[in-house]
RNA sequence: CGGGGCGUAGCGCAGCUUGGUAGCGCGCUUGCUUUGGGAGCAAGAUGUCGCAGGUUCAAAUCCUGUCGCCCCGACCA
């Protein structure tokens, strides 16, 4: 490819749209254009470098014996409303886009394919002896997303690989989702990004055992706490790990005290000589469900300690499993409350707050459903809000309060706690960016969709299924900001626009331009990806370019070429390799060969 | 949706407080010079000032509404 024809158009300041250096470096290069808000066009540049990633998750998917097909974005809002996700994902939070056709058919456009896959699934999978079957696709999704973010990474609409798998029974399953897990691996370093498999929660999609696959980086919307062993890495949301010890409080009465104006836990502690560890506080949530008014929870945690949403969500769903999917989890806000008058003493909560202060709420029914974290059940002695304005209590244990609780682990792990697996480690935090997300889904939508099988014996069983994600669109922004510096992007060769430019230093010189042609001829004969940089610009225009793209190797036809000589340069080095043009080739092809594979271990050099 | 901010030339921005001829830098076009890290000089083109109402002799500027976008919080590849 020459320069002169490639719409090459470069900005020299980054634009005001983009926050984080991948973006901008993106946007620079005239790599993507913003069309709307997360919406984007791919531009030439981008596109080679997709293409590329998409060609390296074939041949590794296609080695798992996976099969690569198309379906639908266009999806009927049938389907989803069998599996039950039509209105979780269409209403209110909903991230689907769906609408309405002209004969007044419900549609929506695909944020995933676990409906579409297995309605497919349980047409032509009959027998046992058709498993197990694995199917993929590279494919644009819709997401409504709140807010789209950071060019890319966010997007409305995106490429995604998605695949799903099919098995006769839960062993087979893990098999296969031990398989991906490597196939993902594999791919992740041939693109040259630095990930980290963690534990993961499953979300919406729901099911059993999840991993997703980190992209390390500042930028990351995600913290990963893991252990400095390696043996433990977890999402945030999902990450466990033991707790500070608390500190010894003995009670041996329950008695009020008076707490004036001491809302907070530090506040409390500094007035009374305690430690926060020998607090429980109080958290008022409102569970929100498809098929009615809202369920009250009160959730007691130890003084110290913080709430996992994502973890009290789950929680709730499992204690409410009749009530269908958990669709969101507010705080009950306490002036919202007080419109309905209800006056919480907010500040003063104890885990025996009385469920008459909630009556009368609107789309609230029922008393509150209470939880108690494990770090607050533990305590022997405590001191919590005595649910009066300016009074705390002291407590000598849980059953001086009689209540019915539900304990559960529903507290966010923290850097700086000890692992479980070896307390003398601890936990450190990182963040990243999820590419990948793997998941062994069980029977969940087999069951919904009836697809089911004749196993050996006989008897009709619904399939194992799992899932298997990758954000293709998303890991090639994620590459840039892992691979840039002051000048640009630094494009590993494996995914590179082009592998090899040729910058003529001076393109009103004969003896350069014919050399050039001469190299980028052989070169393209040799199988080589490279940009002839022709344009009529003046060097440091070129260069600056060349450095702004990230093309990983340079050869500059400059002002040795009368005697035969060219400069080859790579984008992160800062030497420069003088050599006879006739040595470049001989010099290049076994180093470029090597580097197509990425950061995989060599093979037989 | 809640909170904060921005819409002025292809890009980045000033002008708005205090209403009166729409500006700067980069980019673009032409010419001359220059030619190894985003050149210099000269000449030039480019705007429904996001949109709609209102106030006014007069609105980019003041008022109202509306749309779009960005940032901070709840969702996900």
């Amino acid at each position: 490819m020459r320069a002169q024809d490639l719409l090459l158009v470069t900005l020299r300041e980054p634009p005001a749209e983009a926050e984080i250096p991948s973006h901008q470096w993106l946007v620079r290069g005239g790599f993507i254009r913003r069309v709307a808000s997360g919406i984007y066009a791919y531009m030439p540049l981008m596109w080679r470098v997709l293409r590329k990633v998409e060609a390296i998750i074939r041949e590794e998917m296609d080695a798992t014996g996976a099969l690569e097909l198309r379906l639908p974005a266009l999806q009927p809002a049938e389907l989803w409303r069998r599996s039950g996700r039509w209105d979780t994902y269409t209403a209110g939070e909903g991230i689907m886009f769906s609408l309405t056709d002209r004969q007044g058919r419900e549609l929506g456009l695909g944020p995933t394919h676990e409906e579409v896959v297995t309605s497919l699934a349980a047409d032509l999978i009959r027998s046992y002896r058709q498993l197990p079957v694995s199917l993929y696709q590279l494919q644009t999704k819709f997401r409504d997303e709140i807010r789209p973010r950071f060019g890319l990474m966010r997007g409305r609409e995106f490429i995604m690989k998605d695949a799903y798998s099919f098995h006769a029974d839960e062993e087979d399953l893990r098999r296969y989702y031990g398989c991906m897990d490597q196939a993902y691996r594999r791919i992740f370093a041939r693109c040259g990004l630095k990930v980290l498999a963690v534990q993961a929660d499953s979300g919406a999609i729901g099911g059993g055992a999840s991993q997703e696959f980190m992209a390390v980086a500042d930028a990351g919307e995600d913290l990963v706490l893991s252990s400095g062993d390696g043996r433990y890495a977890a999402n945030q949301e999902r990450a466990q790990s033991l707790p500070p010890p608390s500190a010894p409080l003995k009670v041996t009465a329950d008695q009020c005290f008076a707490t004036p104006g001491q809302t907070t836990i530090e506040a409390v502690c500094a007035a009374h000589h305690l430690d926060p560890t020998q607090t429980v506080k109080v958290l008022l949530h409102r569970a929100c469900f498809a098929d009615g008014p809202d369920q009250p929870v009160l959730t007691a945690l130890r003084g110290d300690q913080e709430v996992n949403p994502v973890k009290l969500t789950n929680t709730l769903g499992r204690l409410l499993a009749e009530r269908g999917t958990v669709l969101a989890l507010e705080r009950l806000d306490a002036d919202i409350l007080q419109d309905h008058g209800v006056r919480l003493p907010v500040g003063f909560l104890g885990p025996d707050l009385s469920d008459d202060v909630i009556q009368g709420v609107p789309d609230l029914v029922g008393g509150f459903l209470r939880i108690v974290d494990s770090t607050a059940a533990d305590l022997a002695g405590f001191v919590c809000g005595a649910n009066v304005p300016d009074r705390h209590r002291r407590v000598p244990g849980w059953p001086a309060l009689g209540l019915s609780l539900t304990r559960a682990d529903v507290r966010s792990a923290q850097p700086g706690d000890r692992c479980c697996h070896d307390p003398k480690t601890v936990l450190t935090a990182t963040r990243g960016i999820e590419v990948g997300h793997i998941f062994q889904l069980g029977r969940k939508y087999s069951s919904a969709l009836a697809a089911c099988f004749n196993s050996e014996s006989g008897d009709a069983e619904p399939m194992w299924m799992g899932c298997y994600g990758i954000g293709v669109s998303r890991l090639a922004q994620a590459v840039v900001e892992q691979n840039h510096d002051d000048n640009g992007m630094i494009w590993p060769v494996s995914i590179a626009p082009f592998e090899v430019v040729i910058t003529v230093a001076n393109g009103e010189e004969q003896e350069q331009c014919g050399l050039a042609e001469k190299l980028y001829g052989e070169l393209r004969a040799a199988g080589v990806d490279v940009l002839l940089d022709d344009r009529m610009e003046r060097a440091g225009v070129k260069f600056k370019d060349a450095d702004l793209l990230g093309i990983p190797w340079r050869v500059v036809v400059g002002r040795n070429a009368a005697r035969g000589h060219v400069e080859l340069k790579t984008r992160s080095e800062k030497d420069v390799l003088d050599m006879d043009a006739s040595q470049l080739l001989p010099h290049l092809i076994p180093r470029l060969q090597r580097q197509r594979r990425g950061g995989l271990p060599e093979a037989g050099v």
